[in-house]
Formats: structure tokens, sequence, C-alpha cells
DNA sequence: CTTGGCACTCGGTAGAATTGAGTGCTAACA
DNA sequence: TGTTAGCACTCAATTCTACCGAGTGCCAAG
């Protein structure tokens, strides 16, 4: 539903820097310990020289303002959402632990062969390094010319549309016309098809011949045949990592539950990741995304450019209380990472 | 380890008819109650017409031979692995709901597009009738012949190899020589592959240009490149649906976590089903099929035959007590229709 | 061989008591 | 006016106790 706190934009950074130390110190606690936490910690851990009942005056306001929440009377304090966005919007970007670039280092000097490969091996890499569950969306083939496309005579009823794109890939489509067909009328029209779709793209309308013999008709299949393949184009190309993460690092079957249900939905993921991304977000805490069943999780993206032209993101996703700034790390080195290993002055070594 | 427990075969189908009617009381009652079940309960269920006692003697006798366990002293009987192995052995097949059938008879009236979008939206029925996890395997294209072969020009240093097999699959491969080749160079040396490749398969050798020139080159490196590629056309066609029902069949987070790093590792799945088809079983309790993480599931497969050739398997994989006679009436009607679906007399309507 | 009877076991539940982390409030202090 | 020590209060979590009862194993009689 909604899409932001709009009070954010009515009062941006409302807070003084005592209690933006303490609502800092509470987030930062309570990500790692999951516990509610209490004015006595914060005192003694934040750097800042006043007693607990200090901090437990701010605490109050700071709930007040929606910051913090408390699970009871007699308990801690724990974030809001709108806590933690305050906490990972204030955040100082963190670098990496030596060991896990070295790791990412490693893994783009070594790994090899067509992208899908690189994107799934990816996917695993980045739940690897983070130990939450990773998303990894390849480009829209959408924009793609047509370098070649021929069709392919499996048996007289049978044939196969192939389509090779510019970027590199390929679809498929079968084609069971209605008649038989000769091996040579399934060439011709091959070539025919070929000099016809050569240079559009699936966007593109293509003027389709309207005679009435065999090889027409096999074209005009196989061109209805590509661009209904479009949808196809666009989804097919989600690699999601580690989903046995999300045991691990959830708590409540009910939610492992429904954010695995999610991730099944690979369509939903893609549109997902884009939504936050539309939104100019890196990340999507709690209902921010508007995906309820997933208001537990938060949302890490980064884009993945390709010569300065949007070509796919790749994402982390976890609970509210994730370790953000070493995810948000990872995230960005993977996604520059990426971007280079797939930018136009290719791979040497 | 031990594939099976051996005592089968010394003496197989060791029990009379009411140890039998016991055993098979305590299970059906396990399954669907997940409680430990006591012998009151078993005398009044089964139309056996004795005492509790009676029956609390057999169960000792089933508990000494390895069919029932005692999660302690004062509880009810629980069946083993063994115990399930002995009620599926004997259990007459059931038949699959009218309601399902038609669910089943209605997807495939419909489902329409490439083999692996059928296969992928098969995992996802069977998942959605069973509620349990599904896989469905593929065939292997290893044995396929190659239709087409062509090369096509992405840049100067940059081709792709695409193959197009007689099964309709279709595999592509970067080339990325250490020269640069002029578009007439990379059609010339596309023309030399296909006359090169029809025909073969990817088992079969074939006698590459020994030439020193750049189309032969690019012949060299596209055939080699193919022929690394036959893993992936082993291993690339699992799908698994319903992974999400794992957090709703399973109890204990931790049993979860490692079913699902399980299905995580595809090709792992694929040879776990491989496996129980090869020793001639349809179900694999527990730890028959000898992955340790899964033992505390069943597996369920039954083999998909095109035309009497085996091409592939659908399977199901839930908690030990899962409900094996629908489970199994639903694989089996759905590796039916799938074999029925991709025979060599297609689809008509 | 079957069965009713019986003592016994032991996990699960319910209630009461206790603990203690943490709060909110207030009065005094700088 | 902001800060703090002190204190009463709250309430989830833990522990303890008692007890219930489902279920067993055993035995003696039918």
């Amino acid at each position: 539903m909604a899409r932001r706190t709009d009070s954010n934009l009515a009062a941006p950074d409302d807070l003084d820097a005592r209690k933006a130390t303490i609502l800092e110190a509470v987030v930062a606690e309570h990500i790692d310990t999951a516990q509610p936490v209490g004015s006595s910690v914060v005192a003694a851990s934040a750097d800042l020289d006043v007693s607990s009942a200090t901090v437990r005056s701010e605490m109050v306001a700071l709930e007040r303002e929606g910051y913090l929440a408390q699970p009871h009377t007699s308990a801690g304090r724990v974030p809001t959402d709108k806590g933690y966005r305050y906490f990972v919007d204030h955040l100082k970007s963190g670098v990496l632990g030596t060991a896990q670039q070295l790791q990412v280092r490693d893994f783009f000097a070594s790994v090899r062969g067509e992208v899908e490969d690189v994107l799934e091996q990816t996917s695993t890499l980045l739940s690897q390094l983070t130990s939450y569950t990773s998303v990894v969306v390849g480009a829209s083939h959408a924009h793609a010319s047509i370098l070649s496309a021929q069709l392919v005579n499996l048996d007289p009823r049978h044939h196969l549309l192939v389509a090779v794109f510019s970027d590199g890939s390929v679809i498929k489509h079968s084609i069971v016309p209605t008649f038989e067909s000769t091996h040579a009328e399934v060439a011709d029209a091959s070539q025919q098809l070929n000099a016809l779709l050569i240079g559009t793209s699936l966007e593109s309308r293509v003027q389709v011949p309207s005679r009435h013999d065999n090889e027409a008709a096999l074209v005009r299949d196989a061109v209805s045949a590509l661009h209904a393949a479009q949808p196809v184009m666009d989804g097919e190309h989600v690699f999601i990592g580690g989903s046995s993460k999300v045991a691990e690092v959830f708590d409540g079957v009910e939610t492992v539950r429904k954010v695995l249900a999610i991730l099944e939905q690979e369509l939903l993921v893609v549109s997902l990741v884009q939504d936050i991304l539309d939104q100019g977000l890196s990340v999507a805490i709690g209902s921010e995304h508007g995906y309820e069943p997933l208001s537990a999780c938060a949302v890490i993206v980064a884009p993945v450019m390709i010569d300065d032209a949007p070509a796919g993101a790749v994402g982390l996703l976890g609970p509210t209380r994730m370790k953000y700034r070493e995810a948000m790390a990872a995230a960005e080195v993977v996604s520059r990472h990426l971007s280079r290993h797939f930018a136009a002055d290719d791979d040497v070594a």
C-alpha cells in the first residue's frame, strides 16, 4: 500500500544528535542479539555519557515518533521499520572483509561460461558471502536485435524456430502447422524468415508475406510464435541462490513458508526487484515494497550496469534485522564486478 | 550406506495376517495423526476382534522385529523406516480423487509450449495435487543427433555456437577465439561446421579439419565447445515445484533447512531420483536412498517413458509419514499423462 | 492363546511462585 | 532546564510442584 512513511518527507532527519546515537545503538544491538534492547545497555555501549534514565526518556520520545516499539510494557525497545529506515539512511557504507573480497575476486577471475551460468553461480556466491537468500536478475532481452533466425525441420509436422539475438541470447519455439511440409519447403521458409527478421527486435512489427503457399504460412506461424515469446524473454532469467537460508534466518515456520512461496514465483520476484529500483531505493524494509507476505523482510538491491545501460540487478533478501552494512557492501561489490565482467572490453585472462 | 534392510531378503513378508493388520493400522493411524499410536486405538480401529492386551503383545513382537519403535516407555508406537517399507510394499494401489483426476486431465488438455515449460508447469501441478514438493526430471539429451549447427557472429571476437538436436533441444555456447574474424570467415566456418556435425551426436567424435586458417580454427573451437557442453545437456533440466511445501510438511527448522539445502543442488536431486529408479524402487523411505540429510524424507518416483524408452521421471518428496497411496497415485497418473503427452503420435486437440 | 486386571512409567499440562530485566515516575541536584 | 539516582511497578520467562492419564508390561485366570 503506502510506499514510504510520508512523515519522512515532511520532516526528514528530525533527530538531534543524541537521539540519533541512541536509535542507532538500539538498531545495531537488536540486529546482533535479536532481543529487545534496554536503556542500560545503550547507555553503556554508545559513547554518550549519560545515564540509563536519560536514555530512557529519549526512548519514549523515539517511540512516540515511531522509530521504536515495545513488545510489552516491561521489555526493551525494538526498532520499527521506520527505525531501520533511519538506520540504513544514515549508514556509512561499509567494506567487505578481506577474505570475502578475495573470494569475490577469485570467483570473477575464474568464472567461465554462458551468461546464464555466470549469473546462476553469482547468485550462489552472493548467498554464501552473506548467508542470506540472493536474487540475480538478468537483463531484459527485449531490445536486442535478431542476428539469425532459422526454422529446423524436426519431422514433417514439427519444426523448431531458433532465433539468435545480438546480446547472445537464443530462444526456441516449436511450430506445429496444420499441414505437412517437405524438407525443402522448410529450408525455403527458413531462408525467407532469416531475411525477414534479421536486424529487427521483438518490439518491431514485421511485414509478413500474404501468399497462400506452405512456405508463407510457415513464415507467418514463425513470426507470430516469435512475438508471442516476448514475455518469456523478459521473465526467464532470474536466479535465486541459497533459498535454504530462509530457514536459518527467519524464525517461525509460517514466515518461512510465506517467503518461500514468494520465491517460488519468479516473475513476482523480478517485479519486486524492479519496483524497488524504480523507487530509486537500494533497500526496501518491511512493508515499503508493498508485498504483504514479505513484511518481515528487508530487500537489498543493486543495479547492474553494462556500458552505462541498466542490465539487471542483484539482490539480497533477509529479515528486517539483517546485517545491512555487510550485505549492502556485498551486493554492491558483486554488482560492480558483474558489470565489469560483462562490459564491452571483455575478459582477458 | 545400506541400501535395503537385508533381513528383508532372508525372510520376506514374515508377518502373519494379524501382525500385518496391526502394523498397517499403526502406520495408517500415525500417518494421519502424527502421534504415537497406542494399542487401544488399534484394537478399536482394525477389524480384528481382539483386546488391546493382545495387540500390545503383538506390538512388542513387531518392535523386536524392527517394524515399530517407542519414543519412550509410556508412549504408543511409531513406525520405523522398515515399518513404512512393509506398509508401502503391501499397499494396494489407490486411485486419485475425481476432482484431482479432472485437474490433471484439464492440465494436460490445455498445456502448451516448449518441453521445458511443460515440465516446469507439471512440477507445479504435481505439487498442488499432493501438497508435497515435486521433482520433474527431463530426459537426457545425450543420444539426440544434431540437426543443425551454426556459428553466429556477435562481434569480431565473439561468436555463438547454436546447435539444434533431433529431440528439439537447443544449446548455445560462446566462442571467443584469440583472433578476430570477418563476417565472411564466420559464415564460412558455420557452413563447414554444419556439414561436419549434422547427424552426429554428442557422444560421437568427429574429424576436425587440421588446416591452419581461421575458419579451421573456429571450427575446432566450436567442436570442442560442443563436446564440453555434454554435462550441461545431462544436468540442466530438473524442475522443482512447491519447495515452500517443505516448510509446511516437515517440523523442525533444522530438517527444513537440510531438505532445502539438498533441493538447491539440482544435480544431486537428479542423481537421487536416478539412483532410486536404478534400484528398481518406486519409493525410497528414510535412509534407503543413502542421502543422510534426507533421512526424515520419503521419495516417490515414477519413470516417464516416451515410446517405450526411459525419458525422465517425476517424483515427490515428503516426510516418511506421507500419504503414500494418494501421492503414489498422483505421481503415476502424472507420469502416465506426461508419457502420453510426449509420445510420437502427438497432441491433436 | 487370549484377556481382564493392575501396578507402573513418564511426558504433558496446569498452576503457583519466583526471578529479573526493564520500565515510568518523581524528587533532588547542577 | 536537563540530568540523574532511587524506587515502585509490570510482566514475560523460568522454575517447581503436583497431577493427570495415556499407554505399557506383566500376570493370573479363563
